[in-house]
DNA sequence: TTTCATGTAACTATTGTTGTTACATATGGC
DNA sequence: GCCATATGTAACAACAATAGTTACATGAAA
């Protein structure tokens, strides 16, 4: 299967438009991700339905921030995106009388949730505003180096 | 993508040829795992690589099992099926020059690398006797349950 | 009223496993 | 030696989910 990189984009793109604090339209989020402007409406549309951003047609139309990014998390925006499947690996036939694939079911499943569990753990506990927060670190150390470069 | 359940199968082909202490055919096997018996040899051909199980061709040949089955781990047989990627979800751009995604993708990185070393590290510790002794349980139930509803 | 933006539908592209067909090759039994 | 049986592969279609594309309807502001 194509990787599932919704929460990637998202998150990227929330992270554009707090910067940018105005609206931003599908074309110019499209660009900023290397995406498609029809992808973005798609995706950032169940965003819009977890009332996380709003969206306006029109002119001055485009995409707006509608709550606050600090209280925001990974997990939110899994969830908005409607908690897709996070594995690639999987049991072979979820329901079966087979007493052996059964067994064998039992002990991936158990390994698989601990590792989902654990990772949406991660999720609960970053939100939005604490990625913002890490770019911005980073673009001070950017301007730091390039200063020293130059001068 | 559909989701990769080879683990799964070559777990249960495994179990099945331990049960029965003799070769099986491609054919067999893939009865009772519910595929076909070409993908069956193809998957199983990566464990032979991994030296888990012999084959051989004409009549009486088949798949053997080459090891001890109490020293094969799930973290081994994932690494003989050649560590295929865990997540389906994933970053969009990888490599990225915008400071954002990189802070994105490190974060998201962070989270998937520790879900994924804590599901090897449960793979590390089940070998493939395990799972069989679970099996072996399960069916000792069965007859417990089949003997007092016949009596 | 025109222009710009979202909202959607209906496709194709992509990417991996899985399924299928076909055929080459080796092996054991007669 | 011949034949039935099994693996070994190649080549391609099927599948499943996101991503990309085209096309068009709809609503809002200049």
């Amino acid at each position: 299967m194509k990787r599932d990189s919704r929460l990637s984009s998202v998150l990227h793109a929330l992270i554009h438009m707090a910067e940018r604090d105005a609206a931003m339209t599908s074309t110019e989020l499209g660009t900023c991700l290397g995406a498609n402007a029809v992808v973005v409406r798609r995706t950032m549309g169940l965003l819009r339905t977890a009332k996380i951003v709003t969206s306006d047609r029109g002119h001055t139309g485009g995409w707006r921030i509608a709550s606050d990014l600090s209280t925001v998390t990974l997990r939110q925006l899994h969830e908005a995106l409607g908690e897709p499947i996070v594995f690639a690996v999987g049991n072979r036939n979820e329901r079966t009388k087979c007493l052996v694939e059964q067994s064998v079911n039992a002990a991936l499943d158990g390994a698989f949730a601990e590792a989902e569990a654990l990772l949406l753990k991660r999720f609960e506990n970053i939100t939005v505003a604490d990625l913002a927060a890490g770019v911005a670190k980073r673009q001070t150390k950017r301007r730091a180096r390039h200063k020293s470069r130059t001068r």
